[in-house]
DNA sequence: CTGAAAGCGCTTACAG
DNA sequence: CTGAAAGCGCTTACAG
């Protein structure tokens, strides 16, 4: 005749190290103290099997994990992190439109730390998101470090480092502060792409940039504008603010009043690109890129569409996020890392809405 | 002669105590004791002081407050989480491909969740992802809730309730099980799409259907389905898989052999919609939508594009995202609720892809 | 209103 | 290898 088994999971010491072995109780979470006493252990014993690398014998190990698994036991991390003073969860700040434009980077960082059993506590900022606010948060939830896809002040990042806590920016250089960081050399690209467009012959350029704000505009704009500069061919600058509807809006401004009409247009992202391009072609019945070229920066997924086919750089966005993963994790484990910095080429994609030569 | 300060921040209990209010330790962050001993109260004040609602003289607060400020004081959650069995953070998991196409979710949930002061644990789901693994790294951070935009057998739904962890699903309905979802009515949004196909006077759809296992798609192609069963029209159905590509190819494959040509693709999603026209359009100089209607599903931003402005349907993704942390909330308050769904209404986007009567 | 004390569920020296 | 014990930083009855 079986025992009747009443569950008894989570009570205080005292009362559950006066409880039979065979009672447990229903409802709450089994605790290191449930799983001891079923398996007829010290609940360090417990611990120590949960622990890799810890030293327990076979038969104490056995005990034990046969009690885990029907007590449907998991160490609770919570716990775990206040004892040791880890709790495997990064915070992952990324603004709104970073995510919209390219939501891969979080699926890619979740796989990333899912391999080192590294948890995300996810933080997206809008452009009314006060930073301080979201790293008070941040902190106190003891994170064992930060990716930062947001642009912080010079004050934020030295709070981090007054914290101790590694902090990785993901494409944002702060060339001036030492501080870690992975970057696609926007700059680089956008003179390149800029660079075939003069070989190409192009002589009058719009030069359309993203939200003033946005550090990885700025750099893509000065790209171009360096190259440019100091050359004899025209050049408009103009700023959007990476949106599709803005792109539309500022073409028709240059195409209904500018003299003389530009032969290229040099958009800081994709979307702003593909705007460019159907307002020229759609109400301008503009011949791309015959008469006018346009280039994006990017590589989204439309910029490859059969309507499309856009000229635009690439970002090598798995290397990135993989960088950026692997740095935080290097400085966890071992905080006196000096700071690093890893500049990424991005790859042109030459498409037909402009010819490089 | 100012005291000469050392900080001594997070020493243990006994040494703590032992030290002069003026000495502190740096380093380590500080604790709700080392407030204590600089305010001269003891920590249950300090702990109160940080408990909205909790009842403190003025004096005792402004002494807290003060040394507090002084110290960079902030509650430590893990502990907080640990004692109260409240860690306020929340589960989020969601598919690559629902982050890919609505990447606006996370920064809406973001958004209602901070409001109030609830955070977000994140887990993303490829194909390949074992929903029970993550469901077990959720157990371990005592989350207070899940928000699911993945699909659960009914044994991890069952999981989470034994658990007692409220669970909401987003796009989901799991009609023959009790768990509160919230949901876009995929099906009417599809069946009153292809009856204003129909109502124009279409004879010949082609439905294109997402992955077999989503059931998002497999909801809108039933009531495409249901629609024209019966009906004197023909109807091919196509397994596409959400992307762009494929919709190309399989609508290379329909034009390059039916007979009779087909008058109308009902797409399962915008993406989808998007290659199937592109594709009608570019390589088969197809007049749409005089002859031909292409219809989505979902509002992508694309499908307002100057290039494409899809017919299509478009999802209350804010009410939606709304709704969902309303009910996550709600029974994190109160666990006796009854587990709830609500149904959203599409509305229909009246592009140019297709003349809807 | 205030403080002493117990306890959340773990990890980790420490002694055996 | 194993167990008793201290302690991570809090919250919350409890008594005053």
């Amino acid at each position: 005749m079986p025992t009747e088994v009443i569950y008894l999971k989570g009570m205080n010491k005292k009362a559950r190290d006066n409880t039979p072995q065979n009672i447990t109780f229903e409802g709450k979470r089994s605790t290191s103290y449930d799983v001891a006493r079923v398996a007829g252990v010290s609940q360090s014993a417990v611990s120590r099997c949960f622990k890799p690398g810890a030293s327990v014998s076979a038969k104490t190990r056995a005990k034990v994990e046969s009690a885990a698994k029907a007590l449907g036991y998991q160490p609770n991390a919570i716990a775990r992190g206040l004892i040791s003073g880890r709790s495997n969860i990064v915070g992952v700040l990324i603004t709104e439109l970073t995510n919209l434009n390219y939501p891969q980077i979080l699926a890619e960082l979740n796989r990333k730390f899912d391999e080192k059993n590294i948890h995300i506590l996810l933080f997206t900022l809008d452009s009314e998101s006060d930073v301080d606010k979201v790293l008070e948060k941040v902190w106190q939830y003891q994170v064992d470090g930060i990716i930062a896809a947001a642009q912080f002040t010079d004050t934020q990042i030295s709070a981090c480092q007054d914290r101790n806590i590694p902090l990785v920016f993901y494409n944002r250089l702060y060339p001036q502060n030492t501080v870690s960081s992975v970057c696609c050399d926007h700059y680089e690209g956008e003179r390149s792409l800029v660079e075939g467009l003069l070989n190409n012959g192009r002589k009058s350029f719009v030069v359309m940039s993203g939200p003033i704000d946005s550090s990885v505009s700025t750099a893509r704009t000065k790209g171009a504008v360096a190259q440019l500069k100091g050359l004899p061919v025209d050049m408009v600058e103009l700023e959007g603010d990476y949106s599709y509807e803005r792109a539309c809006s500022l073409t028709r401004d240059v195409m209904g009043s500018a003299n003389p009409k530009p032969d290229a247009f040099v958009c800081t992202n994709d979307i702003m690109a593909l705007g460019c391009l159907d307002t020229l072609r759609i109400e301008y019945r503009a011949k791309v890129p015959k008469d006018i070229s346009v280039v994006g920066f990017d590589g989204v997924d439309a910029a490859a569409w059969l309507n499309y086919d856009l000229t635009t750089v690439l970002q090598p966005l798995e290397r990135m996020v993989e960088a950026a993963v692997d740095m935080l994790l290097e400085r966890i484990e071992n905080p006196e890392l000096p700071s690093e910095k890893r500049l990424f080429a991005g790859s042109i994609r030459h498409g037909s809405t402009a010819q490089l030569d």
